[in-house]
DNA sequence: ACCGCCGGGTGCC
DNA sequence: ACCGCCGGGTGCC
């Protein structure tokens, strides 16, 4: 009796309607008795298991096992014909701890697993040594019990004992035929080079020409090009059209999905928003002004106030906007100073109150913007640009100690700019942002949120907004992992949960299935926007993009540099051939490093060895060591070698280095380290590791040593090659700015000696420059003015993505990178919008050296990444060590 | 649940 | 009557 209450209490917990399966027990069935759809109201506790999914890269299939789900009858959720549901276990169920619970996509209960299955599961998944999915393929109509088709997936290692665990209990996974794994079993697991043309192409040709184009609000100032309005058009359509999302089709009453054969009553929550992926500099961010001030509600323009009277009002509204962007430039110029930042808002006119409908849809005015901190001047300079000066838009820049953090205030406005940092230190700290129903959130650059762990993309994900969208010019940076942040942020459902993307999308795709590549092609294909610098319209290029030649130019050493590059070489070859025979490459990597660095040096210039010692060996006190460690780490990072964390697989940032010289990101290794307690070794060579042996880099030390006597000043034969170069086409036009860039920030500073002396004027950029003088640095040599700076001194890394440097048309790489999207996006900054002149880009590549091998991996290393993509660069280890042998010719 | 299991009623054919 | 058999009550974890 007692059992039968506590029942009945938890049924009506998880079943806000009735549904049809209850109809018999319930004196008054709601209207509805189809018996295979599912109705929306959600049980809250599934998704957020569900995006604890861990990733799925690199599992593989133990076998299948069919099960049976029982205690149908208790719970609303149902399943159709070849549904794939999710199995949970719960721990704190009082009749039995083993307990699984089995739900479909959207998280309705539909059972549980049979009692004795279920103790044999318990462990196999508490322990992590599978994971196991769950398929029903008949028996949906049944009323207490259904078969279910469960497959185990996990690590190779932990098969046996998953097989035996299992067998124990009296279980014998069949590891006969593929069938059941969810998505129907499709021709050609192949995964050569189709799949690779497949993923290059994945962005491509998502233009969408059909939708027209749309004339922007009065209130835009600008004259939107053709490709603009028709993203204008596009943007307005997916906020206001109700097409059903990706896979949804509609049958009899019924909406299903194909590819989880998920049916629903009610048409399924459609994404309202999308990844606008154009190419930097084809207006992403006027065509999204323009979509603030165009698409209100019910595709009616943003009503804003027009102040035609008051020119004063007006003007000081102008002004504070010039000030406040004026501000922004200069505070985000330098680090030390960000903290003391204070906040101030500009156009701070009354609320517009003529939109007051009550209703919870409508009350929504605010467009929140999130974008790196680099870019919100640009934010702010393209709001004063392109809105007409008429007209009072309310944007504010919510950042600083003394932001607003009052709900109603920044409700209120028409624009709320901040940047991902401040999210996220909000973030679980009454967080305001986190308060509001956005009417629209807008991620800027929004590949920055890449990394599910990290606290910022929890951050994101949690925000509330009626539309959702994505800006970037490079949605997908490594692997088809990084979609999955994108589409969670857009709430594409089912996806949105980890489980369902790693079963529907990203294992097949991995694993090589056409099938799986064909959906996410799809997938994307629904929800993005990309037009590249070089897309058509029509026949005609969608804007004029003046042409880029890339040559190659072999610079021979001279006798001198050749013979001391050649000592070099055999010495450092000697030195890692013994590395590669004992198999220490790894543990010697800063070491590995350090000689392949000094060989490209050599290469360039002489005086760009540096005579400190990168010997590790005798350090007698800690703080010698701690001493020789920053060293190194300073060297590492300052030779501009492009190093990635081998955790989060991206630049890293906060760097740290650990006792065996390797270099991560301080997060990143401090989670290794947090979840391995004192087991924790080093990811790269499993040395032990410890929290507080990690030396950071002080932070003032950035700037480096200057002052290379330029009495003791000497050439060598790349220098000879540039200035050849530069000297001639001085004499064909003078008016042709160049870019001269390099990886060594010293051989940039050699570089000055000789632009003096032939009375070239230049400017320079590296990653030392504060916020402030860059912009100032690139004012200046942006300026057509006749006696301004005609070559920029650029170290590769430098700046964001964002950079222009249009006024030059000419760019020397005097040495190749270790990734050849770093020159590409280089060769970007001034091959973009608004180049006139057409681009030629020369490389200086010293004939048999390291550097012609550099160039040659470079090649071979794309069509890896681009073969192995999704996979979590299995390989990522030997393939560096297959790297070095190469370019030492071992 | 058109089952299995439990436990009470029942007991030649 | 320490069994078998019958038929009603009952039923996830």
């Amino acid at each position: 009796q007692r059992r039968k209450i506590v029942r009945g209490f938890i049924y009506r917990l998880n079943r806000p309607q009735y549904s049809a399966r209850a109809a018999h027990e319930i004196p008054q069935p709601s209207a509805s008795t189809s018996n295979c759809s599912h109705d929306f109201s959600l049980s809250p506790f599934s998704l957020a298991a569900a995006s604890e999914e861990p990733d799925a890269d690199g599992s593989v299939l133990f076998g299948h096992l069919q099960g049976t789900v029982v205690g149908l009858r208790y719970y609303s959720g149902v399943v159709n014909q070849g549904e794939m549901v999710g199995l949970v276990r719960q721990p704190q169920n009082q009749y039995d701890r083993n307990a699984v619970m089995v739900a479909n996509i959207y998280g309705n209960q539909v059972g549980h697993i049979k009692r004795e299955l279920a103790a044999a599961m318990a462990h196999v998944m508490d322990n992590n040594l599978a994971k196991v999915e769950g398929v029903v393929h008949s028996g949906t109509k049944n009323s207490f019990t259904m078969p279910l088709m469960l497959s185990f997936w996990g690590k190779e290692e932990n098969q046996n004992t998953v097989k035996e665990n299992m067998a124990r209990r009296g279980f014998k996974l069949n590891t006969g035929g593929g069938k059941a794994t969810g998505t129907k079993p499709n021709a050609l697991q192949h995964p050569g080079s189709l799949l690779k043309n497949a993923f290059d192409n994945l962005f491509d040709g998502l233009m969408e020409s059909e939708d027209g184009e749309k004339q922007a609000a009065e209130a835009v100032g600008t004259p939107l090009l053709p490709h603009q309005k028709q993203a204008l058009s596009w943007m307005c359509a997916r906020e206001n059209k109700s097409a059903l999302p990706p896979f949804w089709e509609r049958r009899g009453e019924l909406y299903y999905n194909r590819l989880t054969c998920f049916s629903a009553k009610e048409i399924p929550e459609r994404v309202r928003g999308g990844i606008l992926a154009d190419d930097m500099g084809l207006g992403k961010t006027l065509t999204t002004i323009a979509l603030i001030l165009t698409n209100f509600h019910k595709g009616k323009p943003l009503p804003v106030e027009k102040c035609v009277r008051v020119a004063n009002e007006f003007f000081s509204d102008r002004r504070a906007v010039c000030l406040a962007s004026a501000i922004i430039k200069c505070l985000c110029t330098c680090v030390c100073v960000r903290r003391c930042l204070y906040t101030f808002f500009f156009v701070c006119s009354g609320v517009d109150s003529s939109i007051t409908e009550s209703a919870d849809d409508l009350s929504a005015r605010t467009t929140l913007i999130l974008c790196p901190l680099s870019v919100i001047s640009n934010w702010l300079d393209q709001f004063e640009q392109h809105v007409r000066a008429n007209v009072k838009l309310n944007v504010y820049l919510y950042y600083g100690a003394e932001r607003n953090r009052s709900k109603a205030f920044l409700s209120s406005q028409d624009v709320v700019i901040t940047t991902y940092n401040v999210l996220s230190a909000d973030f679980g700290n009454k967080s305001p942002l986190h308060g509001i129903n956005w009417l629209r959130v807008v991620l800027d650059e929004g590949h920055v949120v890449r990394n599910p762990q990290a606290q910022m993309s929890k951050a994101v994900l949690d925000l509330k907004g009626q539309r959702r969208w994505i800006l970037s010019g490079t949605p997908i940076q490594n692997s088809v992992k990084d979609l999955w942040m994108l589409l969670a942020f857009l709430r594409l459902k089912p996806f949105d949960a980890r489980e369902w993307w790693n079963r529907v999308i990203q294992r097949p795709v991995t694993q090589g299935d056409r099938a799986g590549l064909q959906n996410l092609q799809t997938l994307v294909k629904c929800i993005t926007l990309r037009r590249t610098k070089g897309s058509e319209v029509n026949g005609r290029p969608l804007v004029a993009m003046p042409e880029k030649t890339v040559c190659v130019e072999q610079v021979e050493l001279s006798q001198s540099e050749r013979e001391e590059y050649e000592l070099a070489r055999n010495e450092g070859r000697n030195t890692i051939g013994r590395y590669v025979t004992e198999g220490t490459v790894l543990r010697n990597y800063a070491d590995v490093l350090a000689i392949l660095i000094r060989l490209r040096q050599h290469c360039c210039h002489p005086d760009l060895l540096s005579k400190t010692s990168l010997d590790l060996g005798a350090a007698a006190t800690p703080a010698e060591m701690r001493e020789r460690l920053i060293e190194k780490l300073r060297f590492v990072l300052a030779s501009g070698s492009d190093e990635e964390c081998s955790v989060c697989l991206d630049s890293v940032r906060l760097p740290v280095i650990t006792h065996c010289a390797h270099v991560y990101c301080r997060p990143c290794i401090a989670q290794v380290i947090g979840t391995e307690q004192e087991t924790a070794r080093c990811p790269l060579c499993r040395s032990e590791i410890k929290t507080n042996e990690l030396v950071e880099f002080p932070q003032e030390e950035m700037e480096e040593e200057k002052n290379t006597n330029p009495d003791k000043w000497r050439t060598s034969s790349k220098v000879q090659a540039l200035m050849g170069n530069l000297l001639r086409l001085r004499c064909e036009d003078s008016s042709i700015k160049c870019l001269v860039v390099s990886q060594f920030t010293r051989f940039l500073t050699i570089l000055e000696t000789p632009l003096r002396e032939h009375g070239f004027s230049f400017v320079r950029f590296d990653g030392t420059l504060s916020q402030k003088k860059r912009t100032q640095v690139i004012q200046e040599f942006q300026s057509p003015a006749a006696d301004g700076p005609v070559i920029m001194l650029l170290s590769l890394k430098a700046g964001g993505v964002g950079l222009n440097l249009t006024a030059a048309s000419h760019v020397y790489f005097m040495d190749p990178a270790w990734n050849p999207a770093t020159e590409e996006q280089c060769i970007d900054r001034c091959h973009r919008l608004g180049q006139t002149r057409n681009v030629f880009v020369t490389k200086f590549i010293v004939k048999g050296s390291v550097e012609e091998n550099m160039v040659k991996i470079q090649k071979q290393k794309q069509d890896l990444v681009e073969k192995a993509f999704g996979c979590r660069n299995p390989d990522r280890k030997t393939s560096r060590m297959d790297e070095i042998k190469a370019l030492m010719e071992l």
